[in-house]
DNA sequence: CCGAATGATTGATTTCGGTTAAGAAATTAC
DNA sequence: GTAATTTCTTAACCGAAATCAATCATTCGG
């Protein structure tokens, strides 16, 4: 499992033999049913998570209503920046949409990693900026676009997510509620 | 001016007086005007920008219209990322409100540094890990807030924005018009 | 100091997503 | 395979912000 892991940290940035194995070193696999928890709010996030196999759902709580932020699925890397890096409690919850296998390591080791191997300092780098970039899309179009802009988006971008997701969490993840994503596929079936 | 940068840089991770002179042998400075422009819709972005003195306003023409996304002031340091990690041409117009004084170094020279000297690699990961974290939080608040609430922890969190910027600017920033920021501090005024 | 331009407020109306409530369809559990 | 639960759809109504339009206030240039 940690092969594909490495796979993708190499086109990141291409590690050595030493740089590898001082990497598996530090990984730990861990398996989650569907409905399990990976996060909940009030803990600490001290891992980063590489998902093998499986899909999660990012959410926070508002007023007792669950906004979906994000969805994981195979070869997607969920860490909880803030609390990761800060070390306090986390706001998000995150649990298991399906089946999952997943590959970890901790902040501790990282930071050891950091020291020990400059290179891993520039895939938290590029990483960063990626995860930064990613959002930062979200962000616009969840702020400039209207509801009905950011579903047809969305079927283009993730056809797939419709399948392995309900749709009430799509709508929660688009901003709006159930009732609306239904009213827009409607309007959109008929014209 | 290089000075209160290089001191801003020192807070993230130590440099040495090595790693500070290549640094600062690669900064230049640059004056800009009230109303000229940093960055235009189109351009590439090939600089990253210290902001020593003045403000700028940061936003995207979406059908037509100005959706202001970020205010600069004393301090802060504004590169589009997009643009300036991967080339293509930009979607950002920054612009100045006030009269500034910047300093400027360039992507080329940041990845000579990168390479030298691995320090800065830590810098440029603290500075991106930065940067999502405060891009989550303008997410949170303008995703998961109304309009009034998103302007109540405004001027908590920035009263001094009201005496630099003009409304209409603040109004965009908070995602709504001018007219309905207008009616918002009229209703929380009578209250 | 005055007129023009810019920025803020107010009012009338419209629009769109939320809310509430019900029922239909699909999935899950026994 | 059927009942129970979960998920999705539909409809009527509501409310907050957008839109449209006018007016007021302030700033700026000459």
């Amino acid at each position: 499992m940690t092969d594909r892991l490495l796979q993708q940290l190499n086109t990141i940035a291409s590690l050595t033999e030493t740089e590898e194995q001082a990497f598996v070193a530090v990984t730990t696999t861990r398996r989650l049913r569907k409905k399990e928890w990976l996060m909940r709010q009030g803990d600490i996030c001290r891992m980063v998570t590489f998902i093998y196999s499986g899909s999660l759902r990012l959410f926070h709580t508002v007023d007792g209503e669950e906004k979906t932020i994000q969805f994981f699925f195979e070869n997607a890397l969920y860490t909880d920046y803030l609390s990761f890096l800060t070390g306090q409690p986390t706001l998000e919850n995150v649990q298991a949409l399906e089946d999952c296998a997943l590959v970890q390591f901790s902040r501790a080791d990282l930071e050891q990693l950091y020291q020990q191997h400059p290179v891993f300092e520039r895939i938290g780098r590029i990483s960063a900026e990626r995860a930064f970039l990613s959002l930062s899309a979200r962000n616009t179009l969840l702020t400039n676009q209207s509801p009905e802009i950011r579903y047809q988006q969305l079927i283009q971008a993730r056809p797939d997510l419709f399948q392995r997701v309900p749709q009430y969490h799509i709508a929660s993840f688009l901003g709006i509620k159930p009732e609306s994503l239904s009213r827009i596929r409607k309007r959109m079936a008929t014209r």
